[in-house]
RNA sequence: GGGGAUGUGGCGGAAUCGGUAGACGCGCUUGAUUCAAAAUCAAGUAGGCUUAGCCUGUGGGGGUUCGAGUCCCCCCAUCCCUACCA
């Protein structure tokens, strides 16, 4: 072999890996360890594109960097395997699931196999194993152990038309971002877990992360910590009473008027007779649209409605009007609060609409009634409080509260409890039994793990029953002599990524999750590199299970992830023509400065976008091996520009780089016999 | 509205500590090889000029410094995330 042929070089070294198990970790816990991590990928259908081993690659380079260094390193792979996508290609085709991800798995490893990756195959995980969701399951038990997991009557994203509710981020305008299905307002009795107990760790914790900035700030946000105070209002001429939450009880005295959420069960209380109708006819408009609906609406007009009703302020004894408006949200705070025109925008904006007054109480402004202040000032028109700074302001006012007995100074948190169950076939089943009483039993742990029932139909039950309620015979369990009826929803995909760090640790142990030994030598993850799509809600849920481990004793860190880094995303030119149709790159061609279709030459713009087979745009890496090798693609993707920056897929630079690699081979293989350059043998401190 | 990032040749990008701006690659130009093409190899390629040299250049404008792509201030543009959170 002289010539640079990777299609010959490349296979014979991936198989000397293998049959010498080069890459094989060994449980060697003398050593000091190294554990890099990339985000394991959902197996879809469509297969590995070139943005999978775009971090692949940059761990693999870490992994021998270290390895070379003397350190014993973990560097494994697996599969988040349950997922909607399967599910719904069960549902068209009544292939199971499992054989579908099956299949998916298959292919994804042939596909990474063939790019001469260091990874430890011997430890690949899989989340829709029972050997592994078993455990997922004994995770769960721990915090439903722990009072973290309980049942709740909550509003849902439903979904008629596929039979599940639907996470936030799923639906837009009111409908499945996939399908287009319109989308609906329920409330459903569903699995949550308190996550919101967690909220001031998951907060503090962030500070000793080797985090990037930007993933630090979004789950700061996400937690939405804010100081303030919480206070009732009395309802004139009645019994009533109801609590406002406001991070500026220092404006108290600017207060003009009041909102309640269309949400809230007062509304329809304190309602008078002329303004009923009115009101119940915005209610009703405003509780059938989610909050991912009103969202849209922040930048349209104000709404609301007069209910009638008037509070008393509690520091003067002024009659504010009760509204109802729907840019007060239930879900946050109390649901109601005390509109301060003068010195918040939205209460300013919702009061120039309906003409109410705005009074100015910290000064500094430049005009209240044309613009909402919020700067720091001086408070006046504020009775005790008047020549103070706000957060001097801010203390005076909650401790006159929490003197009166009226309301004290209280943290609120955006963050909300977790939205737990799925009615949907492909996901972990919940190990709860369900009596006819109302008794809700955890599994005992032998009995895990609960498996999977196979079933020939993943639609949900004609009644509207999850489709696990069509497993007639798995469905009834007798537990010491009493009925019970298995839990019909399941888990949904955020689960088995939770915790599947800490499988890698010890993925074949059958008695525990992992052993504590395992854990304690190679947690937590040293670095861990994957999208920014995963900014918030994987990296929050994971480090939310992970500290209740932590709680009970089974990891020894507060934090699972060490050092994070986000690779960017690789996009690709896609052609399209003036009515929006995509095309092929094969199948068009240069014109002059205008690019157009091969056939028929009709004119196609082209743009950068992200890689989706809508656009015709992605690039398979099996491909790119093929015909240049595994070496020129993995250089070419470390060549591209910075890793965590954005950047554009071009095909020429693989051949740049292909040429490049040949003229190195060349510097060292003369072509001629295939003996190495004596030159460089020569010279070379190699 | 809030947050994060980015801006350098025709293109992707390099210069990571304040010290020769444009590494490496793509594209392009010229030459070698070839009947010809592809491939390969060699040379050139920031712009301008009165061309052994000189001038101008890292989104724009100021500043610090012997010296700024890099540090500071003010703008402009683009991308991503998030958003009526009281």
């Amino acid at each position: 072999m002289s010539r640079y042929l990777p299609d010959q070089i490349e296979p014979k070294w991936q198989s000397h890996w293998s049959d010498n198990e080069t890459f094989v970790t060994p449980q060697d816990f003398s050593k000091p360890k190294y554990y890099v991590l990339s985000m394991f990928p959902y197996p879809s259908g469509s297969g590995l594109h070139v943005g999978h081993p775009e971090s692949y690659t940059a761990v693999d380079i870490v992994a021998r960097y270290k390895r070379m260094l003397g350190f014993n390193v973990l560097n494994p792979m697996g599969w988040d395997a349950f997922g909607l996508p399967a599910e719904r290609h069960a549902v068209r085709t009544g292939e199971h699931p499992s054989i579908i991800t099956k299949k998916n798995v298959d292919n994804f490893r042939s596909q990474l196999s063939r790019l001469g990756f260091s990874f430890d195959w011997s430890r690949e995980v899989d989340t829709s194993s029972s050997d592994y969701y078993g455990w997922t399951q004994w995770i769960f038990l721990k915090l439903h152990e722990q009072g973290l997991a309980y049942m709740a009557e909550v509003p849902v994203n439903w979904c008629p038309a596929l039979g599940t509710v639907l996470a936030n981020e799923e639906v837009q305008d009111g409908k499945y971002v996939e399908t287009g299905d319109p989308v609906e307002r329920r409330m459903m009795k569903q699995w949550m877990l308190r996550i919101t107990a967690y909220a001031q760790r998951l907060l503090e914790d962030l500070d000793g992360l080797d985090w990037p900035e930007g993933v630090l700030e979004m789950q700061r946000q996400w937690i939405g910590r804010s100081e303030g105070a919480e206070f009732a209002f009395e309802i004139e001429g009645g019994d009533a009473s109801f609590e406002v939450f406001t991070t500026r009880p220092d404006t108290l005295w600017g207060a003009t008027y009041c909102v309640l959420a269309p949400e809230h069960e007062l509304v329809a209380k304190v309602v008078t007779e002329e303004q009923r109708e009115a009101v119940e006819a915005y209610v009703t408009q405003a509780v059938n649209r989610s909050d991912m609906d009103r969202q849209v609406a922040s930048e349209r007009e104000k709404t609301g409605v007069f209910t009638g009703a008037y509070a008393i302020n509690p520091v003067n004894g002024e009659r504010l009007p009760i509204w109802t408006a729907d840019y007060v949200m239930m879900s946050y705070g109390t649901g109601a609060i005390m509109a301060v025109p003068a010195h918040d925008e939205r209460d300013h904006a919702f009061a120039k609409k309906f003409g109410l007054p705005i009074v100015e109480v910290v000064s500094g402004g430049e005009n209240v009634q044309e613009e909402a202040y919020t700067g720091d000032g001086l408070a006046v028109n504020s009775g005790f409080i008047d020549g103070l700074a706000v957060a001097e302001g801010k203390a005076r006012v909650i401790a006159w509260l929490e003197e009166q007995g009226l309301g004290k100074g209280r943290i609120q948190y955006k963050l909300r409890d977790w939205l737990f169950s799925r009615q949907r076939y492909w996901g972990e089943p919940f190990p709860i039994l369900h009596g006819a009483d109302g008794e809700i039993r955890p599994e005992d742990e032998s009995e895990l793990p609960i498996t999977l029932p196979f079933i020939d139909a993943y639609k949900p039950t004609a009644d509207g029953r999850p489709p696990l309620a069509r497993a007639e015979e798995w469905l009834e369990v007798e537990r010491d002599g009493k009925t019970y009826r298995r839990e019909t929803n399941t888990m949904p995909q955020w689960a088995g990524s939770c915790w599947y760090y800490l499988r890698y640790m010890d993925p074949h142990n059958t008695s525990v999750p992992f052993s504590q030994e395992a854990e304690r030598y190679w947690g937590p993850v040293d670095l861990y590199i994957g999208g920014v799509e995963h900014a918030v809600l994987h990296l929050l849920y994971a480090r939310f299970w992970h500290k209740v481990l932590y709680d009970c004793g089974l990891v020894h860190t507060k934090e699972p992830f060490q050092k994070l880094f986000n690779q960017g995303m690789i996009l690709a030119f896609s052609y399209r023509d003036e009515n929006g149709k995509y095309y092929h790159p094969e199948e068009v061609e240069k014109q002059g400065e205008q690019w157009v279709t091969r056939e028929g030459g009709v004119a196609v713009a082209t743009q950068m976008e992200k890689m989706s087979k809508s656009r015709l745009n992605v690039v398979n890496p099996n491909d790119v091996v093929d015909e240049y090798g595994a070496d020129a693609l993995r250089v070419y993707e470390m060549f591209m520009g910075p890793l965590e920056q954005v950047k554009p897929w071009q095909m020429s630079g693989v051949e740049g780089v292909y040429r490049f690699l040949a003229r190195v081979w060349r510097l060292f293989v003369d072509e001629e016999t295939g003996e190495l350059n004596p030159r460089i043998q020569a010279d070379a401190p190699v």
